[in-house]
DNA sequence: GTCTATATTTTGATAGAC
DNA sequence: GTCTATCAAAATATAGAC
């Protein structure tokens, strides 16, 4: 098994467990691989692993969020396009979010920078689509900003309310909320 | 030392390490107990811990977030009111809310009913002051999700990004988002 | 009610064979 | 590159003195 295939299984128990929650032994139970194994990919352990999922949810950021709001169709229809790949990656909210996870306990202190630099990606692109469709810039970066607390939050009520429910709805609303009047 | 006052300590330990990084000793670092008095306080573990503190947070979202949207005033204010009672509670987004934290890993399966039940208690208490205005009770419901959502992606974000800004600015909208005409 | 001491289990990490 | 074997550290939990 190559070290590029175990990434998304360690992303996954990084997902379901956070940070601290995520034991060597539940890596190994996930890729098949025995701890000494995954000591050969990633020689510092834990931190290191967490260090390359993010590499790697950062780069699905780009590919499956940022991509689709930089295309030749409608403002409105990038938007939906994002959202339709935002959709599958948190499993209608049912899958936490990595950057929300490595902000909690000790992982905060270690992850502050990647975590920042990846919501700041996000912020920014969504900001960029609405300033090119005449928004200010001001309001632009404000609700680029909300649409993300929106998403962050309607996952922490999906899992808490055990239904999934609000986070398709909250993501419904997205669209108009970022291209309505100012 | 009391039960009663080492409550709060076990829940500042939760909100900085969510549920599997807090351990017995750092409840006890935090304390300033031994080990062994914790568990005489709480035979059963970190588990039992948890669920006490859990009860202790309802019991606050009832005193300090419930109680100011049931007084005399005008809706407008009782929601400043709540809001105040939130942005402290909250440190300005800087801690983490328990709800959230307990929906991550093995504790999602062991608090899942009482961390859906504070939740709709939330929701409830919010939707039932905007029904009373005149709000349809759908509406009412939608919105009362909605603000809430908002508050818990505020909290990630303010992490995320090192800066109580996004919480401050999610806060200060949300009674006119609340009241505004449907 | 709080402590010391101790037992048990789990976790993180490394050495070295194949 | 993957494994077995092993170690050291940390975590959970209990017994029993004061």
């Amino acid at each position: 098994m190559s070290k590029a295939a175990v990434i998304p299984q360690l992303m996954a128990v990084f997902r379901q467990y956070g940070y601290e929650g995520a034991s060597i032994t539940r890596f190994s139970e996930a890729t098949g691989l025995k701890r000494a194994s995954l000591y050969h990919y990633f020689p510092n352990g834990k931190e290191e692993m967490a260090a390359v999922v993010l590499d790697y949810v950062t780069q699905a950021l780009k590919d499956q969020v940022l991509a689709p709001l930089d295309s030749d169709r409608p403002p409105i229809d990038r938007i939906r396009a994002m959202n339709q790949n935002i959709d599958a990656f948190y499993q209608h909210g049912q899958r936490d979010c990595l950057l929300a996870l490595l902000s909690i306990g000790e992982a905060h202190e270690l992850f502050q920078g990647q975590v920042q630099q990846a919501l700041k990606l996000w912020i920014d692109g969504l900001a960029t689509l609405l300033i090119n469709t005449g928004i200010t810039p001001a309001t632009a970066h404000q609700r680029a900003e909300d649409a993300i607390v929106q998403i962050q939050g309607a996952i922490v009520l999906t899992r808490g309310l055990n239904n999934t429910a609000t986070f398709e709805r909250v993501l419904k609303q997205i669209p108009e909320f970022l291209l309505r009047p100012e």
